[in-house]
DNA sequence: ACCTGAACACCGTTCAAGT
DNA sequence: ACCTGAACACCGTTCAAGT
């Protein structure tokens, strides 16, 4: 039951994380708090940036499971991407330095962090296949249609979790509301009549 | 002619960004590119971060311009609109690290950088409008319309820019298709015959 | 008005050494 | 196998001082 250092580390270095951003991820303070020497993270983690991303892996993985759990009793596969895409856009506004140090820019290789990624993606992609083929989606190739879902998700996630999303006029739109704009919008596409 | 310690320590601090990202510009090394101490920077820029959001405001101020002007001659408000789309991932591609200083967060208000975000907006805003009064995008609330095509656009360069976008399978669709991609499909939205 | 040099309090990382 | 303490080469920032 004791926690491991190395689990001890991730936690720290997570909610150091979420208190200041990446910035405020110092492997000294990680170890203040963690009980141990400054240097101690060197016997888990071969860097810093390894330590991040394991971070990175470890909330993706969680995100994953989260996103399946809860998409998996909905009625209809058009409210499971619905559902899926609004859980995604909330998480990133609750937890925006997760959110960012994820899909930011890694200049080492995670095995751990690109599969959770290809999972995700992967996951996302037989997602909207499937709403496809219900027909509330327009059809063609659902890998290129889901990196248009996921683009408009994560654009919009990025801008409000930065603030850079129109906070002026009456409608206020949240990311949330862009993603029901566009799913109703593609709801009206007529078929290609293959 | 002679550029001015200001402009360049800009100038050197831009090249160093460009090259090795934020964590590339160092105070120190800025001040020895521009041929002065490691802190003369100090006495034009209040700190580290000011200097940072001075380039950004600079990079903004430019790409307005370049989007204004590259627009101005197109024939329909959607040709307009669509280029300066497209301009706008390919820069985002071409200077990757500008785009994520720009849209990243800021600890600190920089008048110059929220006047020149400012503008951006209420360009596209207009270009929006006067696309959906020539038929070629639906109807509604403009700024709701242009949150909408500006989240795709920004999430399509980010995800793109950081390696993230499908690179798998045969179409290989960059952020610019996915910008045609929305066009395309918005076109055939029906009008709602307030 | 603009710049310099020394100094302070931090970092990430390495290394020799301990149990 | 895991950890410590000292050390190195950096940082951003401040300050007294120079022209």
């Amino acid at each position: 039951m004791a926690p491991g250092t190395r689990e001890k580390l991730i936690e720290v270095a997570t909610r150091l994380l979420d208190e200041g951003g990446v910035e405020a991820v110092t492997l000294r303070e990680v170890g203040r708090l963690a009980g141990v020497s400054h240097n101690a993270p060197y016997k888990h983690f071969a860097s810093k940036e390894t330590l991040l991303a394991a971070i990175a892996a470890s909330e993706l993985t969680r995100l994953n499971t989260v996103l399946t759990e809860t998409t998996k009793r909905r009625r209809t596969p058009e409210t499971a991407l619905r559902t899926a895409m609004h859980r995604y856009v909330t998480w990133a506004l609750e937890h925006p330095e997760r959110f960012r140090l994820i899909f930011g820019r890694w200049s080492i290789e995670s095995a751990e962090l690109g599969e959770a990624a290809h999972l995700a993606q992967t996951t996302f992609v037989s997602m909207v296949a499937a709403a496809q083929d219900s027909g509330a989606l327009p059809e063609g190739d659902p890998v290129r249609l889901a990196s248009l879902l996921r683009a408009l998700a994560h654009g919009a996630a990025d801008l409000a979790s930065a603030g850079h999303l129109a906070a002026r006029g009456k409608g206020n739109a949240g990311p949330g509301d862009l993603v029901d704009d566009l799913f109703d919008y593609l709801r009206t596409v007529p078929s290609t009549s293959a």
